[in-house]
Parts: C-alpha cells; sequence; structure tokens
DNA sequence: TTCACATTCAACCGATCCGTTATATTCCAT
DNA sequence: ATGGAATATAACGGATCGGTTGAATGTGAA
C-alpha cells in the first residue's frame, strides 16, 4: 500500500491559488467581504459609509474581486450592487479564525 | 428567531487574518510548504534543491511563517529541520483548489 | 583551535501594492 | 439636451515585499 502524500496545490494551479490567497491578504478586503457576508447584498456606497474607506479605493477592490471571482457584481440603475461569489469563502475563514485562536500568539 | 449572520472574521482578529491569508499568498512559499506536507520533515538544503530557490530566499520565507506559526523548526546539530505547524492548512488550500476549478478562469 | 558546512542576518534593488486625488464614465431625472 | 449622482479609471507617492548578494553566526569534525 503507497502512502504517498497528494500535494497541497498541484503545480499549475500554484500561480492561481496564490493570487486568491493574497487577495484575502488584505485588512480592507476582508472588511469589505465581512459587510457584504452579513449585508448580502450592498451598493458602493453602503461599502463606503459601512467601513470608512474613500470610494474609490473601494470601488478598486471590489473591481480587483470581482476579476478574480471572489464578489460578483450586479447593476441596478444608477447603483452598483455587489454580493459574495465564492461559497467556501465562509469555511475559508472559520478554518483560519480557528486555528488563529488556538495558537500563542505571533 | 433572530438570523444574524455573524462575521466572517471578527474585528479584533482582522489583522491577524490578513497576516495568515497573505503569509500563504505567494508562490515560492506555497511551493515549500507543499514539499514539507509531502515529505513531512526536511532540512533548509533540501528545500533548495527541491524548490530551485537560493538558499537565503528559502531560510527568509522559512522564518517568516516560523514566526507565524506556520511551520516549525527543529535543531539537529548542523541542520535546522522544518515542518508543517498548522494543521489546517491542508484543508485551506482543499477548498481554495476546489473552488478555483469550478470557476470561469479569471 | 582551526576549518568546513548549514543556516541566518543585513543591506540593497526593483517590482508590486495600498491609499489618495483628480478625472472620466455612466445612468437617471428634469 | 443638461445637470447631478454613483461608480470606475488614471496617475501618483509612499510603503511593503521578494529575490539577490555578501557577511555573520553557529555547529560539528579534525
Amino acid at each position: 500500500m503507497t502512502t504517498m502524500k497528494h500535494q497541497l496545490v498541484p503545480q499549475p494551479m500554484l500561480e492561481r491559488a496564490a493570487r486568491r490567497f493574497k487577495l484575502l491578504g488584505e485588512p480592507t478586503r476582508l472588511l469589505l467581504l465581512n459587510q457584504l457576508h452579513v449585508h448580502g447584498e450592498m451598493t458602493v456606497q453602503e461599502l463606503v459609509e459601512a467601513t470608512g474607506q474613500q470610494q474609490a479605493n473601494v470601488s478598486k477592490h471590489l473591481g480587483l474581486m470581482a476579476r478574480e471571482g471572489l464578489v460578483q457584481r450586479r447593476q441596478d440603475g444608477l447603483y452598483a450592487i455587489y454580493s459574495i461569489a465564492d461559497p467556501t469563502l465562509s469555511a475559508l475563514c472559520m478554518l483560519v479564525c480557528g486555528q488563529l485562536q488556538q495558537q500563542p500568539l505571533s
């Protein structure tokens, strides 16, 4: 019986996986995702008010995350309405937070 | 019955969670973790040979990940032996890779 | 002690990235 | 068509980061 351990991330996906992780590695983006997760759908303005960030900055982060498929964008008249597109996001954050809690502070 | 959605990442943990995600957001570090996951324990030299990276670079990345509790370091005579310290890492990568596969290429 | 080897540390460079400011675009109401 | 509001885009400055190079530290053998 072979006990070969499978790879963590198969080579062809290394780049993409890193991009996805890096996308989550920004406090501001995590803040935006937090709001979207709690409220479901939000306009850019609502996210601006909820996070205290500048409109251009919020727009830029949302654009980035949308292009990477992490959030999705829907147009309603004058407004752009964003929501989370990655159904695994919640599980990811729970794993990370759980692990961080039972770990001597870094 | 209240249907309040819990936060993705509680405020006090935002910074740390982002740091953890960012740590995983580098192809080279993912490569190192890949090797550690497959082989269990490895010296710096073995990781250098396995990844083709410069020794100083490997050492720097390992030091970073060790300080953040992602890998652990054990000294054996002349050698520094590293291994993965985060038991959730495998699940994290499986989630991300699985999600990336069923997603129109970004 | 002296030497060789494994690893870490420090300094540097180029690239990337975040946040801001200012300008463009798009859509609706009048 | 004109004006105003929501959003996106472009350009910029400062900070961070990854990789390299060279020196320093530490460990074991002779």
